[in-house]
DNA sequence: CCTACTTTGTGATTGTGTTCACATTCACAT
DNA sequence: ATGTGAATGTGAACACAATCACAAAGTAGG
């Protein structure tokens, strides 16, 4: 099979213009051009053509795309036409935050399943999930088929939950710790690493006011 | 002031070589080469000298560099050689975690202020830092310099906040909201968004399974 | 002092993603 | 039908980042 090749950050841009897409149709805007979309992402014009044109012409020229339609093209390119399920592990002060935030669902995935090994909150409810017993992890995760796990626990325990989630047939996990995770090469990892960030914006402040001076 | 152009990730790097060294000191190991720094940081040792070299020779030919003091060299570099402190906007579930997160101040940032605007909240001590009254944002970070401010109000709420930050004298924002900041040029903004993340390792592990069969 | 060995520092190369610029195509009016 | 205006789709050029590969510079041991 020959893939052309995609930019991973394509990957994300349209997620980004379904996103907006339903914002513009949600406010009466039927057809939208590629110079309304990438105005509404702050982005350029060729960008929002050239990574829609990855996967196909979708647009009609002179005219621009049609939201609706389009919309349902993007969610079957990136896989979101069906829900997708998704477990957490580890319910401190972040997977309590992501438990209570809604709109995930809205953008089409569901925590349907989450787990701590801390006794004292095994049982207790949060959002709308029951929070579960670490131990059992690899067989609900692979009886289930969840492939995207979100984890949130400590740092020390992070590299043994990602073995497990592994073994447990996990295809992807997004993580909040430091990273320093290393895993076959069959399952996708990626950090949220908030100091990184901070990081990056002290410095490029800092350069940025130089060069202007 | 002629400065040569640094790769945006190289910075990024540098706070991860930093956290890696100090936890490499700790371990006993005084000298690092870049080898060994690269392999705590899973990419390749090429990439860890040419990163350094942006800003100088650290390291002893034969040797390796000393942890200690190249410790101190990342630091002055990207400006964490003082404590940063950082405000944050928005006290709701993932406010909260941030608070209650103590490993920011172990890395060199610091939330000295905390802001909401329910009167149930204002007054209230989370983690060590009282909230008060949103109404007060920008008097308060312009009288206590703050440059860098984390926002994690409600979506609708984003740009409102933002364009008070940017009176308030504020140089960079991290926000949690999924972004649609216009803000000028002289402020840096990065926004936190965790659905795209989900969407891009949900489009890779269909792919990279499809391109192994 | 010289040889063998190690590791840095970096110009050159390769790879990846963004932007340009224009030929192509479509809707519509005449 | 045919011309006009508008927006798409895309090869080519550009910009930026990762990697290679090797000279330079150090250590250690005789
Ligand atoms: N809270 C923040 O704002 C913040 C910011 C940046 C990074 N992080 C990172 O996110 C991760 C989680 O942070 P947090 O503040 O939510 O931590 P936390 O300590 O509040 O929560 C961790 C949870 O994981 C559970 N746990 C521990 N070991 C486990 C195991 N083996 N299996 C299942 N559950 C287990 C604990 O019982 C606890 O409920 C950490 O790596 C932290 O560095 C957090
Ligand atoms: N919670 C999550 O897991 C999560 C995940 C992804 C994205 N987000 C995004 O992060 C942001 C915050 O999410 P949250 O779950 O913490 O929301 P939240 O509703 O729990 O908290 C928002 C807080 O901001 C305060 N607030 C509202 N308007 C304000 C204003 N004008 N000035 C100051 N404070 C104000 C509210 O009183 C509330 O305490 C949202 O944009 C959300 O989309 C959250």
């Amino acid at each position: 099979m020959i893939t052309k090749r995609v930019p991973s950050e394509t990957i994300g841009r349209l997620f980004r213009y379904f996103r907006s897409l339903s914002c513009l149709l949600r406010k009466g805007e039927e057809i939208v051009s590629s110079k309304t979309l990438a105005e509404v992402c702050h982005i350029k014009p060729a960008t929002v053509r050239k990574d829609l044109s990855y996967f196909g012409e979708f647009g009609t020229r002179g005219v621009g795309y049609d939201a609706a339609s389009l919309i349902n093209k993007i969610k079957k390119i990136i896989k979101l036409d069906k829900k997708i399920n998704v477990a957490l592990v580890g319910i401190g002060n972040i997977g309590r935050a992501l438990l209570k935030h809604s709109t995930f669902e809205l953008e089409g995935f569901k925590i349907v399943m989450a787990f701590d090994n801390s006794p004292s909150k095994i049982g207790d409810t949060v959002g709308n999930v029951m929070i579960e017993d670490a131990a059992n992890i690899r067989e609900r995760i692979e009886s289930s088929g969840i492939h995207l796990v979100i984890l949130a626990v400590p740092d020390y325990a992070t590299s043994k939950v990602a073995n497990v989630l592994q073994l447990a047939g996990a295809k992807s996990i997004l993580s909040f710790s430091p990273c320093g995770l290393s895993m076959p090469a069959d399952i996708q990892v990626t950090c949220i690493d908030l100091s990184v960030e901070m990081a990056r914006l002290v410095y490029n402040s800092c350069v940025d006011y130089r060069e202007k001076v």
